[in-house]
Order: C-alpha cells, then structure tokens, then sequence
DNA sequence: CGATATATTGAACGTTCATTCAATATTATA
DNA sequence: TATAATATTGAATGAACGTTCAATATATCG
C-alpha cells in the first residue's frame, strides 16, 4: 500500500536524526547535518518531514516505539504459555539491556519537551499508560497475586523503576550502580511481597 | 567584597536567562535574546558570560541551588527543635509548592545534559546527594527509626519521590494528578510504617 | 583631580540555521 | 511508450546564531 522509497527514506532520515541526536545532542543536530550524514541534500530532508517541528514530532513517535520494543520479548511469553514471572519482568525492567536499543540521553530530552508541547505529553502519557497496563496484565495472570489491585501495584512498581532510572543516570561507577540497583530491585520485590498470597 | 554591580548584573542575566527559557525552552533562548529582555547589548552578556557553555553552566548552578531552597523551611526547622517530623517532610515533598520556586521543564531539560556532560552529571548527583543526606538527618532524630538503617530507607524515599515526579509530570488534569500523588504518597508512608518500631 | 579599572555600547564578523524554489532525474501508471 | 507522479538535486534566501572588537562612558581609588 504506501509508498516503499518514500516510507524506507522516511525510516533512514530518522535514523540518521536519532544516531546525530545520541552524539550530540537533538538542539546541536540541525537538518543540513542529517543531510550530509545521509549523503542527500538538506532539502530532500525537507521534502519528507516538511519542518524541523515535524522532524522532531517523529523521533519521538520513533523513540516511544523502541521503548516498547524492550517489552515485546516478556509479553510474547506471556502470550505463549499465558504466563510470566513478575520477578522476571522486574529483573527485565532494571536490565541494562535497555540502553543498547534506546539511549537515555536523547529519551530524557524528548522526555523535557513535554513540558512546551501538549501533543508530546499526551504521547508520552500514553506511552507510560501502556508500559503500566502490561505489567498489570502480568500481574493479574500471578496465581500468588489473585484478587489484588494489580493496577496500583503495577504504578507503584513502576514510580520505582522510573525513578531509578532517573537517579542511576548521574553514576558511573558499575559497581555503585550495580549496587544501587540491587537496592532498588528489592523495593520492588517487597512490593510484590507484601502483596502475595503466603504459598509455601 | 565581590564587585556589586558585576555580581548584580550577573544575577539579572541568569535570571532573564531562567525566565526565557521557562517559557521558549533553553534551546531557543540565545544571548540576544537574553540581552534584548534585559535591554543590554548581546556584547554585554557575553561580558560577564564569555562562551554560551559558560552561561548555561551558571543556569544549571542556579538551578540547583533554588533546589536546595525548597528544603530550606524544613531543615531549619530541623536546626531550631533537633527534630522534623517525617511524614511533614514527605508531604512537603509532594506538594507543589516546588512548581513555585523551580520550572519543571528547565530542570529536566538542564538534567537531559548530564548524558553528555560530566561536570553537569557531577553537580546533579551532588546534589541529589546532598537531599538525601538531609533526609537521613532527619530520620536519623526521628525515635521510632532508631537503629533503622536510614540511609538505605532515604534512597528508597527518594527514588518514589522522583519517579512520581517524573511520571505525574504527565498529567494536567489536578483530579488525576491528586490521586496519584496520594498514592505515591502512600507508598512512601508504607515505607516508614514498615521500619517504624511500633509505639502505640 | 588624574589615572586606572570596570561597565557599556554598537557595529561587524563569518557561520549556520530552517526553509524555498525551480530544475532535473527517476519511477510508476495508463 | 507517453504521461503523470514522485524523488532528488543544488542554489539561494534572509534571519538568527555565537562571538569579537574597538570605542566610549562610568565608577573606583590613589
């Protein structure tokens, strides 16, 4: 149906944008950039995304996208056996395989733009929405977990990994951050806990 | 000591400088810009701001200091009767009265440079730090935690805190977002509850 | 007061910016 | 193959950018 050269050139401008983007910043990777990155004139840039406004408005969707995709792998398995360990996915959510597919610097700077622009609120809202509905589907599969607010549990859950994120970000010793990992890991385990019906 | 009306004038730059971007974004606030605000010559700015880094550079310091600010009433309090409730603080920490005295999306926009810049990263943990420490003070006089690891119970505080900024961020409607807030609030209280030695 | 330092001005620099446009090449369609 | 649609080029635009500089005003101080 739609256009091959036209959505491939689409899908490699913006490519270009996040890859410049994670080097140097979005405010320092201007359209002429991305050109001579792809070996193509500024303008035929221009001639797919219309502004710089536009541009922007579709790394994020592209960002917002991949934040998903670290999710695919644990909810395929939950399709499948119609299951997953909540520990799992937990253990999932502070890996640091996240940052190989989705860079933290240019996520938290689409992240600021929330703040000027209405549109990319509600995109990122929705996005978060979502993250929050999976793991509520998770949690709602746990036999341990029958009858409780899966919904809260799954926000408080996630206020937790989200500001570890936020915090983790300022450390660079791997063995502070592996210990604060750990710290914030077993927050969230005793939420899980305080909730589980005592099986053993 | 310091020269008067150098330090005023820088003061009214950072200042102009804060208060564009609050309302176009950092990214769209250039030294003329500043400079016409503030009726002065872009010349002028640059005087007391030799290099765009620099004048973000102090932007960020000012930032956090005004971060800092926000804790003032509470830790002296703290000085004056060697004790604050916890549970006072934490309130305080959701309130918004923070949205008052610190521009959330200057602050987030200022933390998205921490991937990118050391010096940034470094002062932004410092003073994350530095919260956190005044936190355990607290704790640290508070008699129910005695004996409690107040360190570790800091971080965990914090790290809700944060995350619910983050995410709360997202929500303009105040119905929502005082429904969240209680909840995360809640979450932190649990916190507390669950090292609190019991007394009644 | 005279000298020295600081504050302030305004013009100018070259560069980069987002954007436009008309011309040309390529591809799809009839 | 003729025609229409799309892709691509390259040159040009004016505006805004950060930054420099020399000149002038004002304040400081011996």
């Amino acid at each position: 149906m739609g256009n091959k050269i036209s959505d491939e050139r689409k899908k490699e401008i913006i490519d270009g944008f996040y890859h410049l983007s994670k080097q140097n910043g979005i405010e320092n990777t201007s359209i002429a950039k991305i050109g001579k990155h792809l070996g193509m004139p500024p303008s035929l840039v221009m001639h797919y995304f219309p502004s710089r406004e536009i541009l922007i408005s579709n790394l994020i969707s592209f960002i917002l996208e991949r934040m998903l995709l670290i999710y695919q792998p644990m909810l395929a398995e939950l399709e499948e056996q119609n299951y997953a360990d909540p520990h799992t996915f937990v253990d999932r959510l502070f890996s640091r395989d996240w940052n190989l597919l989705l860079d933290d610097g240019v996520f938290y700077s689409c992240y600021s733009l929330i703040f000027r622009n209405k549109r990319i609120k509600n995109e990122y809202r929705a996005l978060h929405e979502k993250l929050r509905e999976n793991l509520k589907e998770i949690l709602d599969r746990d036999e341990n977990l029958e009858d409780k607010d899966t919904e809260l549990l799954a926000e408080q859950i996630f206020v937790v990994v989200e500001g570890a994120y936020y915090y983790l970000s300022m450390f660079d010793d791997p063995e502070v951050y592996e210990q604060k990992v750990a710290i914030f890991k077993d927050q969230v385990y005793e939420l899980l806990r305080k909730n589980e019906v005592l099986s053993s």
